[in-house]
DNA sequence: AAATTTTTTAATCATTTGATTAAAAAATTT
DNA sequence: AAATTTTTTAATCAAATGATTAAAAAATTT
C-alpha cells in the first residue's frame, strides 16, 4: 500500500520541481542531472531511481507544460456562451497571468520544439482541435459577416499569440538592453491585458 | 605574407560556416564540436587550430549574427530623410527578407541570450543608440502631435518587432502543428510585409 | 631543391556526464 | 521485534566530449 506522506513534499515531487526549474531556465541540453540533484537537495541516484533517465524526466516536464497551456486555452476557446471578443480578452488575460507566473516557459517550449518538432504533433492533435473550436467557427462567421477584414485565421492567431507571448520571449533582452526590472516588466504586461484586445480589434476589425 | 586562396573557400571559412549552421540549428549546448567538424568535412583538431575553442568560435558566430542584425537596423532607424511610416515599412520588409534567408536566427539569439543575458549589453550599447535614434525622435514627435496614441515606445517597439519576428519563432510549431510547408510559410511572410505596417498604423495611430 | 613554415591528421588525454550497483538506512508489514 | 520492503547513499562505470600533441603532408620561402 502506498501512502501519501507529504511532510512538506515527497522526494519525487522535490525532484520534479527542481527539474522543472532547471529545465525551464537552461533547456534540456545545457542541464546536467547533477544540477537537478543539487537544486532538489537529493542524491543523484534518486533521480534515476524515480524517473529512470534524464530524458524521461524531461518528457514528463515538457508534457505537463504543454498540457497545462493547451488545456487552459481550449476551455476558453470552446465556450459557447462568450463572443469572439470576450474570448480574446480572456485568452490574453489568462495567458499573461499564467506566463507571468512562469516567465521562462515560452522560450523553454520554443527552444525545445526546435530540437524536436515532432514533440508537438506526436502527442496532441492540435490542428483538428483548433480548427473545430468554437473560437474559429466564430472567427469564420465574423469574416463572413465582414466584421473582420483579414480572412486568414493564421495571421489572426499569430498576431494574437505574438502580442501576448513575444514580450516574454524578449524579456531578457529588454531587461539587459533597456533598464527594465522585473516589476516594471510585469506592470507593462498588466497594461497589455487591456491593450492587446483593443489592438487586435483595431488591427483585424474592418 | 598571407595569401587569399579562395579555391572555393578557405578551411577557416568552411569551419565558420559549418559552425554557424549547426549552432543556429541546435544551439551552443546541444552542439558537439564533432558535429561542426563533420558538417565542415574537416578534422576535429582544425577547429581548435583555427578558433582555439568551441566557446571562442561560438562567440564569433554570435557577434556576427547580432552585429549584422543591428547594423542593418540602425541604418534605417537613423535615416533623416524618411518619415516614421516609411521607416516602419523598411524595417518590416528588410527584417522579413533577412530572417527568411536565415529563419533560425531569432530562436538562436533568444535561446542563447537566455543563457547569457550579458552577451547583449556587454558589447553593444543598445539602449543609448536606440534612444538617440532619429526613429525614436520621430516617434516622440508623433506622440506629442497626437498622431500616435500609445505613448510608451516600448509597447510600440515590441509590437513592431513581435509582429515581424514572432512568426519565425513559432515556425516549427506552425509547420508541425498545422500543415504548413516552407513555401507556404514564406508566402505568408511576404504578405506580412504589407500587412504589418498597416496593422501597426491601425493599432498605434490615433 | 633544400629549408622553413603552415596546414592537416591520427591518436590520445582529462573531464564531464548520464547511469548503475551494492550496500546502508529508514519505513512498513508481519 | 523480526522480517520485508522501500528509500537513500557513496562509489564507480562507460561513453561522450572538448582539447592537445606529435608527427605527417602540403605549401611557401630561400
Amino acid at each position: 500500500m502506498k501512502e501519501k506522506k507529504s511532510l512538506d513534499t515527497t522526494t519525487e515531487d522535490k525532484i520534479k520541481e527542481a527539474a522543472r526549474k532547471v529545465f525551464y531556465r537552461k533547456g534540456f541540453a545545457a542541464t546536467r542531472t547533477r544540477d537537478i540533484a543539487e537544486e532538489a537537495g537529493i542524491n543523484l541516484a534518486l533521480l534515476n531511481y524515480y524517473f529512470r533517465s534524464k530524458q524521461k524526466l524531461f518528457e514528463l516536464i515538457m508534457m505537463e507544460a504543454l498540457g497545462g497551456l493547451i488545456k487552459g486555452l481550449l476551455v476558453v476557446l470552446n465556450d459557447e456562451h462568450t463572443t469572439l471578443e470576450e474570448k480574446i480578452q480572456k485568452i490574453v488575460a489568462r495567458y499573461i497571468d499564467v506566463i507571468t507566473e512562469e516567465p521562462e516557459i515560452p522560450t523553454f517550449i520554443v527552444s525545445e520544439v526546435r530540437n524536436n518538432p515532432r514533440m508537438m504533433t506526436d502527442r496532441l492533435p492540435i490542428r483538428e482541435v483548433l480548427d473545430n473550436s468554437v473560437f474559429f467557427r466564430q472567427h469564420r462567421a465574423a469574416v463572413a459577416a465582414g466584421s473582420i477584414s483579414e480572412p486568414n485565421p493564421i495571421h489572426f492567431f499569430i498576431n494574437l499569440l505574438g502580442l501576448v507571448v513575444f514580450p516574454f520571449i524578449v524579456k531578457p533582452i529588454l531587461m539587459a538592453g533597456r533598464g527594465i526590472d522585473n516589476s516594471e516588466f510585469n506592470q507593462l504586461m498588466q497594461e497589455r491585458k487591456k491593450l492587446v484586445p483593443v489592438w487586435i480589434k483595431m488591427m483585424m476589425g474592418s
